[in-house]
Order: C-alpha cells, then structure tokens, then sequence
DNA sequence: GGGGGTTTGTTAAAGTCCTTGAAATACCGG
DNA sequence: CCGGTATTTCAAGGACTTTAACAAACCCCC
C-alpha cells in the first residue's frame, strides 16, 4: 500500500531546513541575509536562524563577516551564502572524438573544466581518456574523488535508465561493451548516472528558457538526437526517447553501413553537403562550385541567393519539417530548438523549416537556434547532477 | 522569488490529516479499521484518531457501527470509510451525436449516468441537452448543483488550456463559439474544466494500467486522437498535444471539406471502407463483395484469410505505423493503446501494426486494444475531475 | 560627543502537535 | 464466570515553531 512516512514534529526541521536551503540557492551567488530569509521563506526569525545554525553546522552554508556592505543604518546583518564545495558535482561528455569533462559547485559555478582530444577510436582507449580527464578536472579543482556528490556521464546511444549501460552506441565501435557506469561508480562514492548526449543538451538548452513547457530541443550535426524537456524534467521514455535520426523520412536514402538513422543519412551535415554537390553539377553558375562544400558553406550560398544553395536548404528544411511533425503535433511544444552544428547556418534554413512546419501542424511551435556554444552537453550533464544532488537534500 | 509556505506546527496536522484520507482513499470502497490506518500511515495512534475526528467532522468520513464483522476476538473495532457524497464530481462527454454525463463520488461510485441522443447537429440545440443532461444526472444523483465539487468537460476539438475556450472542433459546427466553460461556470460553484475527448480517453486507458510511464493513448474511429500520459499525468503541451488525426502520411488523400485531418481520411473508419470498395473491385472472389462493407466486416474478412481484406488491413497498418513512427521514436511509449471503433478489430490490426513499428522505431512499444467500452471519455473525465479533487486535499 | 532612529540579533515563555506507555474497554472461547 | 486478545482512552513528556520583549550595533544629525 502506499506506505506514508510518518510525520513528527522532527520532519518540520528538515522541511524548514529545506526551505531556508533552497531560497539560499535562489540568491546565489550572492550572499543573503538572514532578514532576507525571513522574508523569502516566510518563516519568522528564530526559526530562521536555528536552521541556518544548522546548515552552517553541515557545511551546506558558510557565514560572512559583518564587516563587507551596510546598506542602511542599522545593526550589522549577518550574511550567508552557499558552500558551495559542500557538493560538488563532475560532469563528463565522452564523444567519439573528444571528451569533456566539468566540475561544478552547489551554485553552479565551474570549479574545473578539461577537454581532451581522443586520438584513435577504440572503446578501451577512450575508457583511458575518460580517467585522465576525471583525474585533471579534480586536481584542477583541488578535489578528491571521494569528495563528488554526484556524477552524470553523457554518451551517445541509448542508456539503459535502470542499470546504466549503454545498450545501442554506433558512432563509437565496442563502446556497448564497456560497463562505464559500473567503472566510475568504482571510482567515485557517489550516484553515477549515464544519460544520452542529446537528451543532456536538452536540459541545457532548457535552462537557458523558463521552467515550464514543453521543449524539443534537437542537436544538428553529422548526426540528429534530440531530447524532451517537459517542465524542466527530461522525458526518457521507456529509455530511447529523442532519437529523431531513425525517423523514417519519405524517399529513399541507401544504409552507409555506419549505423546512421534514415533522417541522419537525409539531413545531416553529410547529407547536406552531398545534396550540394549534386545540386552544383547541373548549376554552372552556383556559388557552390566554388571553394570548399560544407554546411555552412551551403547556408551562407543560400543566405547569399543563390539559386541552387536556396534549393538545397529548403529540400533539406523540408525532410527535417516532415519527419518531426507527428512528433510535433503528438507532443504540442512550446519550442523546437536546434543546436549543434547546423545552428551555426543562420536564419535561412530557420526560416524554411518554420514555413513548412506552419503548413503539417496545427499549433506551430517556435523553431529556434540554441545559443549555447559547444559545451552544451557538457553543461546539461552538470544541470542534471546538481538537480540530482537539490533533489536529495541531506539536510 | 521562491515564495516558500510558512511551515508552523499547524501544517504538521494537515499533513497527517491528509495521509491518512489517502489511506482510506487506498482501501476504498472497504471501510478501515483505525488500527489499520495506523499500519498503513505509519503514524501514531492518537494522531490517527485526532486526524480521524476532523475529517468525521469535516465530512470526508463516515463511521460506521462497530456492529459489523469482527474478525478476531479483541474490541470491536472503529470503521471508517470515505463518505462519498462528500465532494461528487461531475463528468461531461459531449460528442456530435450525443451527449453523456455521469456522477462519481469521492470514492469513484457511480452516483448517476445519463446519456442523451443530439438530434440535429448544431451548437445552441447541443448546449440545451447538455443542460438537460446534468440536469437528469443530478436529479439521479439527489445532488444539487452547489454540491459539486468539480466538472470536468469532454469536447472534440482543441481547447485553449488557460480559458477553457474551444480553439478547434471541425466535428460540431459552430461549436467555437460557445462559451461551454463559461456556460457551466454560471451553473456550478466549482472548478469547470474543458478538456480534449481524446485526452481523457487517454487518462481512463491510463487508469487500466499500472502508474508509471508513458502511454500513447489513441482513439480511432471516423476521425483519429490521441492523448499522452506520461505517469499517470496528461501531457497537454501547449493545448494540442496528441492531434495525430493532422499527421500527413505518405501519399495524397484529398481534403474532405470536413475537417479532417490527412491520416484520418487515410486510415479512419470511413477511409478503410473505401480503401475495401476499391479492393474489392479488381478480386471477383473476395469476400468483401459479399454483404455490408464497413470496417468491422473487413477486419472480419481479413481474419478469414481473404487476399483482399488482408491487404487493406496490412496498407492501413502501414500508413498508421509510418504515421506514428517519428512520435513513438520521440517519447518512446511504454506502449501504444487503440481504443474506438477500430479496436472492435481483433488482432489482424494489432499485429500488422506490431510488425511494421518493429522495422520503424527503435525500441518498439507494445501496441494493443483498449479493453473500455463505450464510455471510456466519460470515464477519463470523471477521473480527471476526481484526481482535481484529490488535489486541492482541502482537509 | 550624545541622542534618536533603524535594522538586526537574542532570549524566554507559550502554544501546538506528535509520541510514549500504561490503563481501561469490549468481545471471544471455554 | 474467567483468561485472552485487540482496540481504545488517557495523561505525561518531548520537539518544534511562534510570539513578544529586549539587547546590540550602526547611521545620521544636531
């Protein structure tokens, strides 16, 4: 049955405690004080300080001196922030050419951050790459491992939620094989979670937007993930959720063997430089011809009007617009967000894909380019483990 | 900023209070013995029985004679159990040939069903037999408008979350105008809330299973929705989540000036009798000439073996899977459930549907029929009103 | 330099609530 | 009529928050 805890007077002290804890984290990074508290939580004075009292105690807050800012006359407030080495969190992005790795502290500031480049593909040596950048990221920050409250792993393919292991990984060869929850949880004493790559740069892009709604944030490279934020939760689904590159668009775009999704092998940076290439052959005068054919040379052609280049980007626009309307009209999004590189292509391709999806759904999200640079995963990651670590709070 | 409650000793006894009418919630419709509720909220004696005074007092229980039943030897034990007629809520399905209303006490009784025919179409005629409607189901119920505690209103069309307006409803002509929420708000003192058919569908399809995860709940008939759940929670996005009646599928299928979506003039009722006519047409000997063609006699025809209805049924499977793919690849359901007309189908549909997700999704949910009657968006609404209910716990 | 004004910190008493443990109650079977 | 059992009732004790009054520290201004 639903097995209610029981609720004494005790149970008030963690609550209030709580309260008092999380609107600290409300101001950060700046230091409050304890008038202040009084008022955000609501609470009245003395129980105030008695959970500040406590949370000093456990290392959560530190006090400052009275000496710094008097605001107006009157007695000296006592201030307190956020410890925010109290519990760190690490976060790791492992791609298969390079892997990130972050260290944040309770108000989210970056502690440490190191990025390494993985030089040969092979599941065992990135396993390698992967400690030595825990291991610089927490000399860095003058850490021990034993010290990391929580970690969050992103990695591409689809994770298993319960055990952590990575079950479908094709942009990285033998990767499924390798336990890489299993391996740091051996290293830390602290949650390991695995999370997808794009469901994490969802998060990331979603705390970039306000807390409510519904996102679909899409990262837009070679290959095509992309994550659902729902409320400021990350949907996983029964695990696989997001993986818009095996959406099937019309037409037909052969298998390269390399474990790409139809909508990868129709849209993705790749496929757009192919759809280029052939668009250039029957164009004499295209821009296109010249110079070197990339993505983003083929957005900037078309920004520039040329004719081929504009052909290309709304074919492209298009196959995109297609394939995510039923999900776009089954989900009912306040925002599609594009991230990764095709984000960097300007407002060209934007444009072409809002007209097409005005005319497949009935209440048009928003389509919009993420601004986060190219650590976005890494930084939902670290959002996640700090959500992880609010969520719990050990008071 | 985060304006936190004021936690004093009082909040400890709405919490208690409110554990354990959930508790005796978990065991309705038996009445529980206090000892009981002690095991089951892990409280106290002498809190339970305080709590227990109050919700008597307040009217949410009711005692019982200690006459009854008395298991073992020991003092006859105290029994209560929800009073039902404590907080009534009202359900509403208002569809374009009838209208349907039901009464559920706190404890999910039945107190009234009434379900009236709309002769003509047309929104003033439709809004006088839903008065009539509540009016009949109160007098069954011997309840007065006043006594509700709240309404929870099924329409077809999108309904604009915030207002309770109806945005879309191409079923029922002139329905946009009506001011259905603002209309029953004059009639009843309690929250009116108008929500989407398909939706609500879905939240009763919910409440067959388990809890947890994620449902795509469809309802297919002569026009095709759909709802999310995701928990036990309806996802609405920004109003119109779960419109997959709009998705286009591959292939043209000319507007029918009606309303409808694309893959409803695809695969709904209507087009799977065409889809047989034509069928039919070019094979002398199938069975599909024979007798009435609607979709229940091709789904029966083709689980005779009959080449042609086979056919039908495997390209309606196929313009459904392909329809659903990119949503299912997007939230990986847990799994997707068809309820309405079709799902009167048997297990051709089923498993021609099963077959084809498999080669479009990566992890395919389960898909399967909803075991509910007729009455299923009836139910949701009156689920929904009463999960409302057990919301705001005003102990 | 001293007093008023202002803001904040401190302390003790009171109130509310939950818990503990012992005693009382009510029914059964023999 | 008497133990046995399960439940209820009652009173004392402990934990927490609140209220309210008082003390401290700083500013400004005369």
């Amino acid at each position: 049955m639903a097995e209610e805890r029981a609720v004494g007077t005790p149970v008030l002290r963690r609550l209030n405690t709580a309260a008092v804890l999380r609107a600290v984290r409300g101001c950060a990074p700046e230091p409050v004080r304890l008038a202040e508290l009084v008022r955000l939580t609501g609470l009245t004075r003395p129980t105030v300080g008695q959970a500040v009292d406590d949370l000093v105690g456990a290392g959560w807050l530190q006090q400052h001196d009275p000496a710094a800012t008097s605001p107006q006359g009157g007695r000296p407030a006592v201030r307190v922030s956020l410890r925010g080495r109290a519990a760190p969190v690490l976060g790791l992005d492992v791609g298969p050419h390079t892997v990130s790795t972050g260290i944040d502290d309770l108000a989210a500031h970056r502690l440490a951050a190191v990025r390494l480049p993985v030089g040969d593909t092979g599941a065992g040596r990135l396993l390698g790459v992967v400690d030595e950048a825990v291991g610089r990221a927490l000399a860095e920050a003058a850490l021990g491992a034993d010290e990391i409250a929580a970690v969050v792993v992103a990695t591409p393919g689809i994770v298993d939620p319960a055990s952590g292991r990575i079950l479908l990984a094709p942009s990285v060869p033998g990767w499924t094989a390798v336990n890489l929850s299993e391996h740091l949880r051996g290293r830390f004493g602290c949650p390991v979670r695995v999370e997808n790559d794009a469901n994490l740069a969802a998060l990331a892009v979603a705390g970039e937007r306000s807390g409510a709604g519904t996102l679909l944030a899409v990262q837009w490279g070679e290959r095509l993930g992309a994550g659902v934020v729902i409320d400021g939760r990350l949907h996983r689904g029964t695990g696989a959720a997001g993986e818009i590159g095996f959406i099937r668009p019309p037409g037909e775009f052969p298998d390269t063997g390399d474990g790409r999704g139809p909508l990868e092998r129709a849209v993705g940076a790749e496929a757009i430089t192919e759809r280029a290439r052939r668009a250039a052959r029957d164009r004499p005068g295209s821009a296109l011809r010249s110079g070197r054919l990339d993505a983003p040379a083929v957005f900037t052609a078309a920004a520039g009007g040329d004719e081929a280049a504009v052909e290309v980007v709304d074919a492209v626009a298009a196959a995109f617009a297609h394939a995510i309307a039923p999900a776009v009209l089954v989900l009912a999004p306040d925002a599609v967000v594009i991230g990764g590189g095709v984000a960097r292509a300007g407002s060209v391709l934007l444009t072409a894909i809002t007209r097409h999806l005005e005319g497949l759904t009935l209440t048009p999200p928003a389509v919009e380019f993420s601004g986060l640079a190219e650590d976005t995963v890494l930084t939902g990651a670290l959002r996640l483990a700090l959500d992880e670590v609010w969520g719990r709070l050990p008071v």
